[in-house]
RNA sequence: UGGCCUGUAGCCAAGCGGUAAGGCAACGGACUUUGACUCCGUCAUUGCGAUGGUUCGAAUCCAUCCAGGCCAACCA
């Protein structure tokens, strides 16, 4: 999955496998990732594909992408499109091909079929109420369905009419005959076929009937000789649901179901329901506005497919509930661009520096390493002239403790040009500082001081005359609740990832930029302490300049 | 208050009866023409949710308790 990550590192999923051939396992190990297209995939989704896709890529076995696409009112053709093109771009290429669940619902009639032929199955006319009526509660049992021991012979007649449209949505249920007092709630004779008059994306009006879930994807999976079918763990509780499946239905080859935990990151919303809340009611742009927690999101952000694998590796995997640090993530990205991007200077709140000694209509260039940790990156030329933008915060007035960048009468060096000293400040009428004058040793030309002397601090510059003009779109982390740390004691700030709570999503700002690039050149830049970096490859944590309006901002 | 799952540092996480890996974060310091990077150091001193027990020896086994997660869709 990328050059960078050969290393599959390791993970329970690897030992229940390495256990299951020591155990005498002689099939090809086959995975599988099954999202249902409903929503873009986001990080989290990484995670799934990520432990999916390398468990076969560690035994050399086969990696399905699945659209489990059985409840039609939920999908859609563009989520479809996403997936694939968010899985290819994260490098989890299915070898083993791509499917959709909805293509194997003739299957899963005919097992449903054989389920009822066999007596393991039932028409149920109980109404959705009744059905929560019989089913008892967590601890209570439930009772048995008054239609649960009709003739097979009339239960195939009704499963036939069912299909052929006779009846209304809900009207009635084909349910698996299990028991109806297991403390398994899944296991009280669940529905395994609904009557739903609705256009599915894929087969059109094909159906009118449609497989539940947990019918559907034993079925899948087995029809596909998954091995391993890895999943959340919220669907532990199903796992009885889909080996009963597997073992009625009577599968030479059995899939094995095995859960870990999802990832949940700080500040950060997981849940694909709000996701599609912030979409659909126009708080975010769209699925890659920047700000959202989606692959197509931080793709657009400049994070590598790579940088994200990174991250879902070290994060782990396994079955405790917990919430990795975003920083986690962060640094992921940065440790890569730091290796890889090429640099820029850039300025983003200017304040303007005069060298006074340096002749007016003068200017020169000074090349400066494009990457100084990889030198085959190159050099660019940058112009440097009497007038220049430095940060603004690069300057102290009043220089806190161990302060290294420009201050009154202090030196610092330009980064590849010259050290400069600031010998007088001017003020606007407020008294705010407008402009420092300042003048350039300028002897050191990229060089160290003739007499040896130290000087410690490096800034960037632009020359006011040739720096470019961007846009700036700033923001932190992803979404980012207020004062979630002063949230009470005791109490999960997940709670508090609700729709209400993201009303106050942080809009993204337009800020202006002067950066050392080409007119037109595009680039992102990333600040790590006091470097920027480029571009379309590159990526971002902290804060982002885009100098192209790539996206639109509201 | 039924069942299943989980509980190791601020955040993840390894560990599978022989004396607590690693990463992120944090904090010192060195280096530095990016306060970045890099490098060095500190960071669970009988401590692995708690309490008992078994054992020469327990984070690892047993019991009980506590805490958190999931489950009562004709969603996935």
């Amino acid at each position: 999955m990328g050059e960078t990550n050969t290393d599959l590192g390791s993970n329970f999923i690897y030992d229940i496998i390495d256990a299951d051939i020591a155990a005498g396992f002689d099939r090809q190990i086959h995975t599988r990732f099954p999202p249902e297209p409903n929503g873009y995939l986001h990080i989290g989704s990484a995670k799934a594909i990520w432990i999916s896709y390398s468990a076969a890529m560690k035994y050399n076995g086969v990696f399905n992408l699945r659209y489990d696409d059985t409840n039609p009112v939920r999908e859609d053709d563009e989520y479809v499109k996403s997936i694939e093109d968010d899985l290819l771009w994260l490098g989890a290429v299915p070898n083993g091909g791509v499917y959709y669940g909805s293509d194997y619902f003739d299957q899963c009639y005919d097992f449903a079929l054989q389920l009822i032929a066999e007596g393991k199955a039932y028409v149920c006319d109980l109404t959705p109420d009744e059905m929560r009526e019989y089913r008892g509660t967590l601890t209570e049992p439930g009772k048995n369905s008054p239609w649960r021991e009709r003739t097979v012979a009339e239960n195939l007649d009704l499963f036939r009419r069912m299909k052929e449209g006779e009846f209304e949505d809900g009207a009635r249920t084909v349910r698996a005959k299990i028991d109806m007092t297991s403390s398994n709630m899944n296991m009280r004779d669940p529905v395994i076929y609904r009557i739903l008059h609705a256009w599915h994306h894929r087969q059109e009006d094909k159906w009118c009937i449609y497989p539940m879930y947990d019918f559907a994807h034993p079925i899948q999976d087995a029809l596909e000789g998954i091995t391993h079918s890895l999943c959340s763990i919220e669907f532990e509780n199903h796992r009885p649901l889909y080996d009963w499946v597997v073992d009625n239905i009577g599968f030479e080859k059995k899939p094995h179901q095995y859960e870990f935990a999802r990832l949940n990151i700080t500040h950060t919303v997981m849940s694909k329901r709000y996701l599609r809340e912030l979409v659909e009611t126009g708080k975010v742009d769209g699925w890659d506005d920047p700000r959202m927690p989606t692959l197509s999101a931080l793709r657009r952000r400049g994070y590598t497919p790579s940088s994200i694998i990174e991250f879902v590796k070290r994060a782990g995997v396994a079955k405790a509930y917990s919430i990795v640090d975003i920083r986690l993530l962060e640094y992921c990205i940065r440790e890569e661009l730091n290796a890889a991007a090429p640099r820029r200077m850039a300025v983003l709140d200017p304040i303007k520096v005069t060298i006074t000694n340096y002749p007016e209509g003068k200017e020169e260039t000074f090349p400066i390493a494009n990457n100084p940790l990889e030198e085959s990156a190159g050099t660019r030329e940058v112009t440097f002239g009497r007038e220049l933008y430095v940060e603004r915060e690069d300057f102290a007035e009043v220089p806190p403790p161990k302060w290294q960048r420009l201050r009154p009468d202090g030196e610092v060096r330009l980064m590849g040009a010259y050290i400069v000293r600031c010998n007088e400040i001017l003020r606007d009428e407020n008294g705010n500082v407008v402009e420092l004058l300042c003048t350039a040793d300028l002897e050191t030309r990229n060089n160290t001081p003739v007499d040896g002397r130290k000087v410690r601090g490096t800034i960037h510059w632009v020359s006011v005359a040739h720096a470019v003009e961007g846009k700036a779109c700033l923001y932190d982390n992803l979404f980012t609740l207020e004062n979630v740390n002063d949230l009470p004691e005791g109490e999960n700030y997940l709670d508090y990832l609700n729709p209400a709570s993201l009303a106050e999503l942080p809009a993204c700002k337009l800020e202006a930029c002067m950066a050392d690039a080409k007119p037109g050149e595009r680039f992102q830049f990333v600040r790590m302490g006091y470097f920027c970096m480029d571009t379309k490859n590159a990526g971002t944590f902290n804060r982002i300049v885009q100098l192209k309006d790539s996206f639109k901002v509201k």
